[in-house]
DNA sequence: AGCACA
């Protein structure tokens, strides 16, 4: 019988989906192999680091004239096979199929399936996942569930090889004590796969999901009655408790922060009900109090440690106040009440233009603060209509440049339908993307952040 | 530069 017609290259070895890479650089990532084996198809799986030298691969295409292609494209090619400008040399292997390799879960996506071994899902806040996740790229969102593996999320990335990075880091470690984790939690392995999915379809800010790219998704009202209980701290000491009011500590302040410049920023996270500004130990210090705990908690998470003009001027530290309603002069120079009907004035600052760019200060450089958020965009289009508000292009990146661990209250249940251990498509709150939004950002690589962002605007409420 | 079960 002859060999599958297609190519007009006659081979030693019978063809197979496998093909066995050789001479592949140190170290040589599955991203690697997979850039230079997907154009000619589809890749079910691969295996890395093998051979002596641990510099020779396994590609597995889906199907067998994809391999092929392959083969048949290098064979006629004056261009060799390349990783990292070293020439690869592929066959066919002697075998049919990668066997007992990676399961499905291996293959990489943007998405990254986590599962918390030996915790609860109330031991592990969103907010130490996010902290955690964010060292290695922004990360879009989040979704917590539990099912019989245990606790786990769903962690999005803009992108296979970031993902690929927090996975290599950060599988089989555990999260650091430092982190918190209640005193009976003796362990909490990490244990990393790569969802099926690509975007995750979140409905609303709550205990257990959150969508960093858009800040006006709806809170879920479960998860807003977050009793003020108070939380320990990473070093163990009583942090305050949570409230709908941040009290906004602004250092640096070289320029003014007026009502105004406070309510675009705030607002980017939610409807921002009243503002005070104060002077405390010749310090400026300012109340904003919103509709709900979690807001001010997302607010908080997100902008402390980040400075609300570029060049680390009025850098925002933030705090939740004891107080939960401020009484404040509807409209002066020092506080503004937007709930009131009419103040006379817009509650929008048409004139202000703020724009949050990272500190770039930072104990932790893996865990690097990365705020970007433009909300003053009357300024780089000041004759102009501001292009109406999508939220699939909110743009609002957070990386915790300060231990946030504020859990969320305990009252609310689980808001979405168990899903399966590696969740499908089917699984109620979690589907796959039909569309990836444009985002004016994207993860950016370390020597990249920090650069001013422009995004877009916030919506005035 | 030459075929992997962990």
């Amino acid at each position: 019988m002859s060999s599958s017609g297609q190519p007009q290259f006659r081979y030693t070895q019978t063809p197979s989906k496998v093909l066995h890479l050789r001479n592949l650089p140190w170290e040589c990532t599955e991203e690697e192999l997979v850039e230079l084996c997907k154009p000619f198809g589809k890749i079910v799986n691969t295996k890395c680091n093998v051979g002596a030298n641990h510099n020779q691969a396994f590609v597995e295409f889906a199907e067998l004239n994809q391999a092929i292609s392959m083969i048949s494209y290098y064979a006629s090619s004056s261009e060799p096979a390349q990783v990292r400008g070293k020439t690869v040399y592929i066959q066919y292997s002697n075998r049919q199929e990668i066997v007992n390799n990676k399961a499905s879960g291996e293959v990489v996506g943007n998405v990254l399936l986590v599962t918390i071994e030996g915790v609860e899902a109330g031991d592990v806040s969103i907010e130490v996942i996010h902290l955690v996740f964010s060292a290695f790229g922004y990360v879009h969102k989040i979704a917590t569930f539990e099912k019989a593996a245990g606790f786990q999320a769903l962690i999005q990335y803009t992108d296979a090889a970031t993902a690929s990075e927090a996975r290599n880091a950060l599988d089989g470690r555990s999260i650091p004590r430092l982190y918190l984790l209640p005193e009976h939690v003796t362990s909490c392995h990490l244990r990393i796969s790569f969802s099926a999915h690509t975007d995750l379809n979140i409905k609303f800010q709550s205990h257990r999901s959150r969508d960093f790219t858009n800040p006006y998704l709806p809170v879920n009202p479960s998860a807003i009655e977050g009793t003020l209980q108070p939380v320990l701290g990473p070093d163990g000491k009583m942090k305050e408790p949570e409230s709908n009011v941040l009290l906004a500590s602004i250092e640096n302040m070289q320029y003014a922060v007026t009502v105004d410049v406070l309510h675009t920023v705030f607002s980017a996270f939610g409807t921002v009900q009243k503002i005070a500004i104060f002077e405390k130990n010749g310090g400026t210090q300012a109340l904003i109090q919103y509709p709900d705990v979690t807001t001010a908690t997302v607010a908080k998470e997100a902008l402390e440690g980040h400075c609300i003009y570029d060049g680390g001027y009025c850098k925002l530290h933030l705090s939740y106040s004891r107080h939960t309603d401020l009484n404040v002069k509807a409209y002066s120079d020092k506080s503004r009440d937007y709930t009131v009907a009419d103040t006379g004035i817009l509650a929008a600052p048409q004139g202000s233009s703020v724009t949050i760019v990272s500190t770039g200060l930072q104990a932790n450089p893996h865990v690097a603060g990365t705020f970007v958020s433009n909300v003053g965009m009357q300024q780089a289009f000041p004759n102009r209509q501001m292009p109406s508000w999508d939220p699939n292009k909110a743009n609002y990146a957070s990386m915790g440049g300060t231990f946030p661990g504020q859990p969320f209250g305990p009252s609310a249940g689980a808001p979405y339908p168990a899903s399966a251990a590696r969740p499908t498509a089917s699984a109620g709150y979690v589907q796959a993307s039909q569309q990836m939004p444009q985002y004016g950002i994207q993860p950016r690589p370390a020597a990249a952040r920090g650069a001013p962002f422009i995004g877009h605007p916030p919506r005035y409420f």
